[in-house]
DNA sequence: GCAGTTATTATACACTTGAATAATAGTGGC
DNA sequence: GCCACTATTATTCAAGTGTATAATAACTGC
């Protein structure tokens, strides 16, 4: 009868280590392949663990989902220096790994799936959406500003849903299938397309 | 011990009734919640006939993702007169009901969801995305020779790729959070970024 | 070192899952 | 009206599900 050794991990490391094999698991098996066991293994320990860091396994599900949507939008949050360059790099990292990976689409898609079901994710979902468009929207007023063309909060509102929905939706298309992209074909399309949906040039 | 009673129905017409109402389940309940009694108990039949339909429930899944792609696919492929007002009526269709409703976007999610996980949806999501861009291919190549700007194949499949997922994004954005934009907003937006990404008006 | 605390394991439980099987009821052909 | 056919139901099964509980091994403070 002998026990398996094991090690003795500081609660949030341990949090964070269960949160992560949740999200590998949901994105290889998909949401319904993510059960207690399998993220379990993928964590090293055994099952009944989850129960004592998390209230249930939803509860785990909705703050590995909480990580997705922060990992997704912290790296283009926090562009900085000049807005042109803001600007470019917001796009750029928005489209190329690790961002723009199959791993990213499969679990936002995985939650999005559930956005109907469950009205926790539903307000996860909402709160992450209107911060990356709000920061979108500064990005692009001061863009405008600084090109000596300032637009009105109106019409950065416009801008700013044209251009998360171009983003977000060449972003799906990259993680789908990237092999029908050339190599940097979709960041060059993207520059592009802003371009003219803004009537100026991003570079100088 | 007396059975229930019954209607024998023609095979064509089940198998559709078994197929809608898998996609009603999982936009319901999930993909995890779709489970073969609660897609049968929606079917008005019992669990046992789903086996005498398809080989298997996941047969079954992935023919009601066939039927999802056709069904999103459809009515923008279908657009008719004019090329300009096919382009017009493709990004009107795709952004109103009955396309753009929160039950096509968890349908279409869900699916997205598994594409890591299985090839054989994988490849259903493909061509389905192939067969939807090149149609927009050919409708911008048209509206552009019409306009009188021409452009080659390559320019094509740029503005192609920039529009669908700009189509495409805003549909997703839409069909979850509708309520964060005026009647009409979506259609509106669209339809000014496709005239600055093509440096075209769409209007006469 | 040793005792107390608790993170972790191991096991059990009630329930759900997709699938297999056998019985039966509806239907079309004669 | 009866018969053959098969679509449909009812029941069963083994495997897998999330969760509860009790035993125990690993640290902490002294």
């Amino acid at each position: 009868m002998n026990r398996r050794s094991f090690h003795r991990a500081p609660e949030g490391e341990r949090r964070q280590e269960l949160i992560e094999a949740t999200l590998d698991c949901i994105s290889e098996f998909g949401l319904k392949g993510a059960t207690v066991r399998q993220i379990a293994v993928r964590a090293g320990v055994t099952a009944g663990l989850v129960r004592h860091y998390f209230d249930s396994k939803d509860q785990m599900v909705a703050e590995a989902y909480r990580a997705v949507i922060a990992s997704l939008t912290e790296k283009a949050k926090n562009v900085e220096g000049e807005p042109t360059t803001r600007l470019k790099d917001f796009i750029a990292i928005n489209l190329t790994e690790p961002v723009a990976d199959s791993r990213s689409v499969s679990l936002w898609a995985a939650f999005i799936s559930q956005v109907r079901v469950d009205p926790v994710l539903a307000e996860i979902h909402r709160e992450g959406y209107l911060a990356f468009r709000n920061a979108l929207q500064d990005l692009l007023s001061d863009f405008l500003a600084a090109k000596g063309k300032p637009a009105s909060p109106e019409e950065c509102r416009r801008y700013a849903i044209a251009i998360n929905g171009l983003v977000d939706g060449l972003w799906v298309e990259g993680c789908l299938a990237g092999d029908l992209f050339r190599e940097g074909e979709l960041v060059s399309i993207a520059m592009a397309s802003v371009e003219a949906l803004l009537g100026l040039p991003i570079e100088e």
